[in-house]
DNA sequence: AACAATGTTCAGTC
DNA sequence: GGACTGAACATTGT
């Protein structure tokens, strides 16, 4: 999915939708929309409009304003596993798309047209369309997300913070960074990433991390984050196409080795990160 | 057919 | 109660 610059790219996609008179909601995915019953989240958007879209770690939400013009509930949106967000300008636009789980570099293609696979829809007086397009199904939308249980953001966080926060308890650094109330918007493939540009083991025991380290590992986060961000997404990483069996590390030609840490499929150097 | 998948959440256990 | 672990969640692709 989406991680952080997945989301990034979708919550400016998301941008295009907003300041449009909405005329109709389809909520109807009660997987998707829970706790919402179908029809709750179309209610109160139906005649309004979204004001703004922000977006902290892989969580996104758009500020609304009601048909008399005063502010509305929140509207949360969370990419799941494999969503991403699709904004149509009219009625016979092919869309703009973001948090594609492949994208490229200023990716606005065409978008794979599913009609099932279109989870929730907001569509505009003008006939143009908000879409979370999700396979999985994993993804969410619902009204007033707690956006308070997400850390600081994990391009804002700075050096003594991350310091603080991720170097403590006795789990995998990995599981720290995975951690979404820690730090908001690290998923696997980025952890994998920074751990392995670091040369930090992902299993290393976070509070037993020298000081000196976790600022070394904030710097390889940070610049493992500006990376995915500017060439499109955390699959552009160094590391990601050598997380399989067999493959050797593109540094220093050790095998990579394979194992779960923090729940999760990890694959890291067997020598630069023993 | 069985298993893994870029995520979150809930039920357990310490 | 807090910290931590593993399974479950829905669905697709290999």
């Amino acid at each position: 999915m989406p991680e952080l610059p997945e989301v990034e790219a979708a919550r400016s996609v998301l941008e295009g939708a907003l300041d449009r008179e909405v005329r109709s909601v389809d909520d109807n995915d009660d997987w998707v929309c829970r706790p919402h019953r179908p029809g709750e989240i179309a209610r109160v958007l139906v005649g309004g409009r979204l004001t703004a879209a922000h977006r902290r770690g892989k969580s996104m939400w758009c500020e609304t304003a009601g048909r008399d013009g005063e502010p509305g509930p929140r509207l949360g949106i969370h990419l799941g596993m494999g969503g991403r967000i699709v904004v149509t300008d009219s009625a016979d636009d092919e869309g703009r798309a973001g948090g594609d789980p492949r994208p490229v570099a200023g990716y606005t293609g065409a978008v794979p047209r599913k009609p099932e696979w279109n989870r929730f829809v907001v569509t505009f007086t003008d006939g143009g369309q908000l879409r979370l397009f999700d396979k999985r199904r994993l993804g969410r939308v619902r009204l007033e997300p707690d956006i308070d249980a997400l850390g600081p953001d994990a391009e804002e966080i700075g050096r003594e913070e991350f310091r603080v926060r991720v170097g403590r308890g006795h789990s995998a650094v990995k599981a720290r960074l995975l951690d979404q109330s820690v730090l908001a918007g690290v998923g696997n493939l980025l952890a994998d990433e920074t751990l392995w540009q670091a040369g930090i083991s992902p299993s290393a025991r976070a509070d037993e991390l020298p000081a000196a380290t976790l600022d070394h590992l904030h710097d390889a986060l940070d610049k493992a984050l500006r990376s995915a961000i500017e060439k499109g997404g955390v699959h552009t990483g160094e590391i990601i196409g050598f997380r399989h069996a067999d493959a050797h590390c593109p540094r220093c030609g050790a095998p990579m080795v394979h194992g779960t840490v923090g729940g999760r499929s990890t694959w890291w150097c067997s020598a630069e990160q023993a």
